[in-house]
RNA sequence: CGGGGCGUGGCUCAGUUUGGCUAGAGCGCUUGGUUUGGGACCAAGAGGACACAGGUUCAAGUCCUGUCGCCCCGACCA
């Protein structure tokens, strides 16, 4: 993708009304714009992440034999009404009636919908365990949206769900999503830690939350300095159980929150199955959420600098960036070309900035936009044809390289 | 919903306290020229009627009333 073509709306200035450094961040290397308190456009940056962010979690997901399906978002209010949870939501279900005077609302998750499939679906403990998930928009109507895209009215959750036909097996499950969210959060570089959790509206017998420490973050936590324990804000406690150290009070995001449901919606929906002795009995469920779209702003929280941002480099919106310095010389654009298109035969995206305007505009723009790798055709290409390469981590680690030899560094450094 | 702040070209803001020439700056944008390794410079342009509605006044971006929108703190948070 050549920069002078792409629609990247980078910002020289963020406003002083924000005062989150991921969203200012956000804002400012043209990944989102606001439409309307709590409601965000995903700029082709951002959406770019956004799916390096989801083919994470699809793969890990998969990789557990979890399966994807797409639950729709508007839901007939009956279903609401059966578990009673219409209410408990409150206001912040969004509801409306069609013309045909059908009572709808906007899902703000999905348990009664995945509940009410596998109630018509599931009938028989051979078709148990089963794991079955969504990446989807949610609808909230949050009392305060807040920090961009941290809590929003319309995001994007992964929501999975087990059934299964005994509380060994579910506890079986919850530890394979555990698991796997553990190696997620790894993969998308960020530091989690798991602690128990209310399970609030949601229900259930036992539930999680995975937390990220961050300044701007929502939550807070309780973290012994001594033996890195991490304790719930509200156990209230002062000092280590263990350590008796003094207990140091952080902010962090939450991330993902889990839950054993049991057989709360599986009893009032009537979803049953007949075990192996002909006895029917609800399905015992579990529920995992992530929050796909908080996900954006608690990465560039853990990872950026004064410059912009520093992705990691399986969610980074391009591999590489290429910043043609000697944009007057015709000849470095055509290697430009070349490379690019070479290091994309490779399968790695690239990022061109063939625009004529000064060095320092471009350095700029592409530390803003945190490319982990550039490759530089400036003034060393001109002199003896050596190519730099500088990480966007560290700028003293700038390599040289000739022009033969990309691939292959390429090749390594992202692999 | 309670408290606080804000709303002036595409962006960031000054101007409002103490009403007064034709509404400003920087960035961005357009054209021409000089530049060219860390957000260049010169020149010439385009672009706002000051969130909206009412009111006070000879005169309102500025004062009064109402409405709408946005941000932050709190409460809430699957």
């Amino acid at each position: 993708m050549r920069f002078s073509n792409a629609f990247i709306p980078t910002l020289k200035e963020s406003s002083q009304e924000t005062d989150s450094i991921s969203h200012a961040l956000m804002l400012r290397a043209g990944l989102i714009r606001m439409l309307t308190s709590g409601v965000y456009i995903y700029l082709p940056l951002g959406w770019r992440v956004l799916k390096k962010i989801q083919d994470v979690i699809r793969s890990e997901l998969d990789k557990v034999g979890a399966q994807e399906l797409l639950l729709p978002a508007l839901q007939p209010l009956e279903l609401w009404k059966l578990t009673g949870r219409d209410k408990d939501l409150g206001q912040t279900l969004i509801c409306f009636t069609d013309r045909k005077n059908r009572k709808l609302c906007l899902g703000p998750t999905h348990e009664e919908v995945i509940t009410d499939l596998v109630k018509n679906n599931i009938s028989s403990y051979r078709q148990m365990p089963l794991i079955l998930y969504q990446i989807q928009t949610k609808f909230r109507d949050e009392l305060r949206p807040r920090g961009g895209l941290m809590r929003s009215c319309e995001f994007i959750m992964k929501d999975a769900y087990s059934f299964d036909i005994d509380e060994a097996s579910l506890d079986k499950n919850y530890q394979l999503m555990c698991d796997c969210y553990n190696k997620i959060f790894s993969l998308l570089g960020l530091n989690s830690v798991r602690l128990e959790a209310d399970p609030g509206v949601i229900g259930g017998s036992e539930s999680h939350e995975f937390m990220v420490f961050s300044e701007n973050g929502e939550d807070k936590l309780h973290y012994c300095p001594s033996c890195k324990k991490t304790f719930s804000f509200k156990e209230g406690q002062s000092s280590c159980l263990k350590c008796k150290k003094d207990l140091i009070l952080k902010n962090a995001i939450e991330l993902a929150h889990t839950f054993k449901l049991g057989m709360k919606y599986s009893k009032v929906q009537s979803a049953t199955f007949l075990n192996e002795k002909g006895k029917r009995q609800p399905v015992i469920m579990g529920c995992y959420g992530i929050g796909v779209s908080r996900l954006l702003p608690a990465i560039i929280d853990q990872h950026h600098d004064e410059k912009g941002i520093i992705w990691p480099k399986e969610v980074s919106p391009f591999d590489v960036g290429i910043a043609v310095v000697e944009f007057s010389k015709p000849k470095a654009l055509e290697l430009a070309d070349k490379l690019s298109s070479r290091i994309e035969s490779l399968g790695k995206s690239v990022l061109l900035d063939d625009r004529d305007i000064r060095a320092g505009v471009k350095f700029n723009d592409l530390d803003l936009i945190g490319i982990p790798l550039r490759i530089i055709i400036g003034k060393h290409w001109l002199e003896n044809g050596d190519l730099e390469i500088i990480f966007r981590k560290d700028k003293s680690k700038t390599i040289k390289i000739k022009e033969q030899e990309v691939e292959e560094k390429i090749k390594t450094l992202l692999s």
